[in-house]
DNA sequence: ATATATCCTGTAGCCGCTACAGAATCAAGA
DNA sequence: TCTTGATTCTGTAGCGGCTACAGGATATAT
């Protein structure tokens, strides 16, 4: 039984997003002592790093409760977390191929700029009434 | 002179945007009716474009204010609006890097589960106490 | 006893919109 | 002219997922 310090340097999870979790009812509760700080056992603490896991590959919080919810009945049905994760994967795989357009964009604006000039090709190709 | 719906679809800036656009100031307040609605001219409706173009682009609203300010000086300093490109670029690449290595995270992830099984391999790896 | 660290609740702010509600105004047809 | 329906107005609140206070209570170390 930890204080919150601890859960969060241990889960890697902010002390006001651990609060906020609780708040949003993602993770239960806290135990809490007399004076009424909070106090997390070692499962608490496992489900904050699951949390923490998912966040970082990109999981969305409804997601997540989803998960959460899916952990938490006696069978877990694999099919429906991996029918998630796919699901996950393509939106990942969409953004992947928006950002690596945007960025051969980009590189081709900065690349037309040659630096010293007075009217920057770069802006002008931004302000320019045509889309071409 | 067109009306608000007439701007937002030449610019392709959804009118509450544009709303919003002048609220914040990233674009002047926009000529009126006498009856108050706003009027935009081809300058006005070029300018949400470029707005637009960069939003596009990923550039954050306060850096469109400095690209806009560049732009409105009487020479437009090339240097700056390249560098500001640059910047701009090498955060899409470690966006796009990032955004990568979960790409690989996940497919593994769901590779791993078979689906059908009682007790799923991604929920299990994601619930794990262990980091590896 | 005191200093400092940690914790509490509650509220407000961040970004960049988006979505209302409720009222006014406009354009076009009968 | 009247009516209908589309468009616009202002103002406010909400989204996601936190983050940052303020102002106070409690715990720990010296």
């Amino acid at each position: 039984m930890r204080p919150i310090g601890a859960a969060s340097t241990m889960s890697g999870v902010n002390i006001e997003t651990i609060r906020y979790y609780e708040r949003e009812g993602i993770v239960p509760r806290a135990d809490r002592t007399p004076s009424g700080r909070r106090l997390y056992r070692d499962a608490d603490i496992a489900r904050l790093r699951f949390v923490k896991r998912c966040r970082d590959l990109g999981v969305s919080i409804p997601d997540i409760r989803t998960l959460l919810d899916l952990s938490a009945g006696n069978d877990a049905p694999c099919a429906d977390v991996k029918a998630l994760g796919e699901r996950h994967l393509r939106g990942v795989r969409r953004k992947l191929d928006e950002l690596g357009k945007l960025e051969r964009a980009l590189a081709e604006l900065v690349k037309r700029c040659d630096a010293g000039q007075t009217d920057c090709p770069m802006l002008e190709r931004l302000l320019a009434d045509s889309d071409a």
